[in-house]
DNA sequence: CTTCGCCTTGAACGATCAATCAAGTGACGT
DNA sequence: ACGTCACTTGATTGATCGTTCAAGGCGAAG
């Protein structure tokens, strides 16, 4: 495969490095090496490392649908399949590498330590993107979640429950972690479809208890 | 305070610097004016600078029960109020320092990513008696929770968890993503705590359906 | 052919990094 | 008084970092 194009072969080397060894611990001499390019070339498409992070970020956004979710749920219909489907892309990402990656963007959200705001909304853009996937799912569960379940609040913790796992899985390097982790999750979206099962069976009820998000 | 340990205070303060900048990002030269010590002195006691990151952890480890649990469970006795009043403490530190920085050792289970066994083993090690802590309370919490619920498997969920909303908090720089994971856990919990005393009120039925941990 | 502008080349720069080491200090035992 | 040794001093090292820049290639437009 031919690939003319340099500042995209800059990117995905990039991507692939940040994604293996972090983002601090990537030189840009390791970059140029990868991706054969010349220091020149790379910082006149980047003014610093710090846009091409940022254009690292853009690209992983970009390919989060028809990268991740698009293969992860092919030929998966249920909705609540669809979020232990996407699990279960992890899951194998992470014992494909010994445990070592699973996640580029959690990793890269806990080593930038630095403030820079386009850095962080970067991130932010990936998480959100990600969160909302996982939300179209649970609303589309419809009936077997209860009714006035925040749907949004429950995808966040999705996204928590992976991001944790995965960090555990890579410390004790034992996906036997992240398994523990999504059992878990899989046993409090046992009980929330037992609970709308048990509410539907006996309709409205006065008694308003739910987990309503808090106000941000 | 007079401390004339420069080993200890050497520890001290790179045990915070890590903290607010992480390990890559710290340098010894700043470790070496923030301690007020010679370079020499450093490598009297640590051959590098990843022998005084296992003293760091190790420090940290020394501390948990301590400086940690002892202040966060003051007047506290009920073993589940522990649990969230843990996750209390974190959310402080989080609002504290305006979401930069909650637990340590998650930020350097995700820094780095060398495969030095000596340091993982370190991380590993404040996992496990982070987890064997609150494994202690659900232990205690005895008929509040489901007979045959696996405390340790949960204990490493309620780690997961923290760890996950810590990242999501950071990352858009807003303790509600925390609160949400701490109030989806409490969710789970309050579902675990409905079937146990279901399970309690109708005593030894046959199916024994229940969060058993996979094989490690 | 000339000119222009995008892209590439790769040596070089100053800063900063972790780590070294020869020289020294001073408390302590003998 | 003397030797020993744990500890300190701080200049220095070589490697590596992100970044710069003068020079040149090359296709398209005039």
């Amino acid at each position: 495969m031919e690939s003319p194009d340099t500042r995209q072969r800059l990117v995905f080397t990039a991507l692939r490095l940040f994604w293996e060894k972090g983002y601090g611990s990537t030189s840009i001499a390791e970059i140029l090496q990868s991706a054969s390019v010349n220091s020149g070339s790379l910082y006149h498409f980047f003014p610093s490392k710090q846009d091409l992070l940022l254009a690292v970020l853009d690209a992983y956004h970009e390919g989060i649908y028809p990268m991740l979710l698009e293969p992860a749920w092919a030929g998966i219909d249920d909705p609540i399949g669809k979020v232990f489907a996407l699990l279960a892309r992890y899951r194998k990402s992470l014992v494909d590498t010994d445990c070592f990656y699973a996640c580029p963007i959690g990793s890269l959200a806990l080593e930038l330590h630095e403030p820079d705001p386009p850095v962080r909304e970067g991130l932010a853009k990936n998480f959100r993107a990600w969160v909302g996937a996982i939300e179209g799912c649970l609303k589309d569960a419809a009936a077997r979640l209860p009714r006035n379940l925040d749907r949004r609040s429950v995808a966040e913790f999705v996204l928590t429950t992976m991001e944790g796992g995965v960090m555990q899985a890579r410390t004790f390097r034992d996906v036997a972690y992240f398994d523990n982790a999504v059992g878990q999750l899989k046993g409090y979206f046992d009980y929330l479809g037992r609970d709308a099962a048990a509410s539907a069976s006996r309709p409205t009820r006065k008694r308003g208890r739910s987990n309503k998000r808090r106000s941000r």
